[in-house]
DNA sequence: ATCACCATGTAACTCGTTACATGATTCC
DNA sequence: GGAATCATGTAACGAGTTACATGGTGAT
């Protein structure tokens, strides 16, 4: 089995919907896959280096002097199949807010309940955002046959985010009550 | 601002509740936090290294030769609160199956709907032993104290586990929905 | 004795971020 | 001409995993 690197397949899936510079394509990263990816322009760099180099992809001279588009070749294709056929790599879990939580009493239910309550309002950001996506996803006349896939990944983040909210609401009412017992 | 590892809060954390050697460090963390959170060896020993260093932690000699059980110190007590009120640190999303979801019709629906049934298995197991681990927390009879800090994680992971299994099924209903449209 | 488990530790490697350096273009 | 933005790239750093090496203990 040879090397596979999670943001390889990020840049060719991202490259394959349409070419795109560096710079922009950690701008669509950001901007369609924010809610559940990231890429840093230290790893899409190198990574279109060795993109390159590989034949996955090749660049063509931007509007810009000094600027160069990517775009994905055929063996590119071929190869982004096969990354995408790999099972996704799981991320060991690392939540530092219910790592506090879990100690709560380290910390004391006051503190507690500020954590919650920074964690309730990324939620509710995060469910506006997700709003908007979905707008602009349902509005958008191209690319019908990606559309359907991109719903289901933006309703998982509603779903997520709701569940945040419920349980963040139930978790600061419980706070309260901790408060009130005094402490 | 000093260094701050994730590792010496959660270290210092489990400690704070009863001294442990390293390996049994390992083994309470999978158990009692596997669910938010996860520490190798490669990470362990180091740290406790560190920690011993700084006067965080003392070792005592184990009930075996070659193993030292370590105990929190006065200094490290204050260390851990210290790190526990500074701000949770975000680790940047990356779920490898909603990137695949999202660029699906490279991959097909029928690959994708394997893809969110692995998923959905996934938080069945979660929310299996999410009950179990309701189940011992609420016949605890130790560390009362502790207690609904605990119960509030193990809230967090059902709220979570729930909202996967749903969006799960109303996403492998689209996607079985493609299929039979012809792919 | 041998197997399973307890226990410690390190080295190699991958991944990923942040900060920095550099420069072009566009808009005002 | 100055600011904001587009664009590329690298170096330093930190974090974390896996694999390996090593040995003690307890049960059968």
């Amino acid at each position: 089995m040879p090397r596979t690197t999670q943001t390889d397949l990020a840049v060719l899936a991202a490259l394959s919907v349409t070419p795109m510079t560096g710079y922009a394509l950690r701008e669509a990263i950001l901007d369609h896959l924010g809610a559940f990816w990231s890429e840093s322009f230290g790893q899409i760099y190198p990574a279109l280096s060795r993109l390159r180099e590989a034949g996955y992809v090749e660049a063509f001279d931007g509007e810009r002097t000094g600027s160069s588009t990517y775009r994905l070749t055929a063996s590119g294709r071929t190869q982004l199949v096969d990354l995408m056929r790999e099972a996704p790599v799981r991320t060991p879990p690392r939540n530092g807010m219910l790592l506090r939580l879990f100690f709560g009493d380290v910390l004391g239910a006051r503190a507690c309940r500020e954590l919650v309550a920074e964690y309730r309002d990324l939620a509710t950001r995060q469910l506006a955002e997700l709003a908007e996506a979905r707008r602009a996803t349902e509005a958008d006349d191209a690319g019908t046959s990606q559309r359907p896939y991109q719903l289901m990944t933006i309703s998982a983040g509603e779903h997520s985010a709701r569940a945040a909210l419920a349980w963040a609401d139930e978790t600061l009412a419980s706070l309260d009550a901790l408060v009130a017992a005094g402490r």
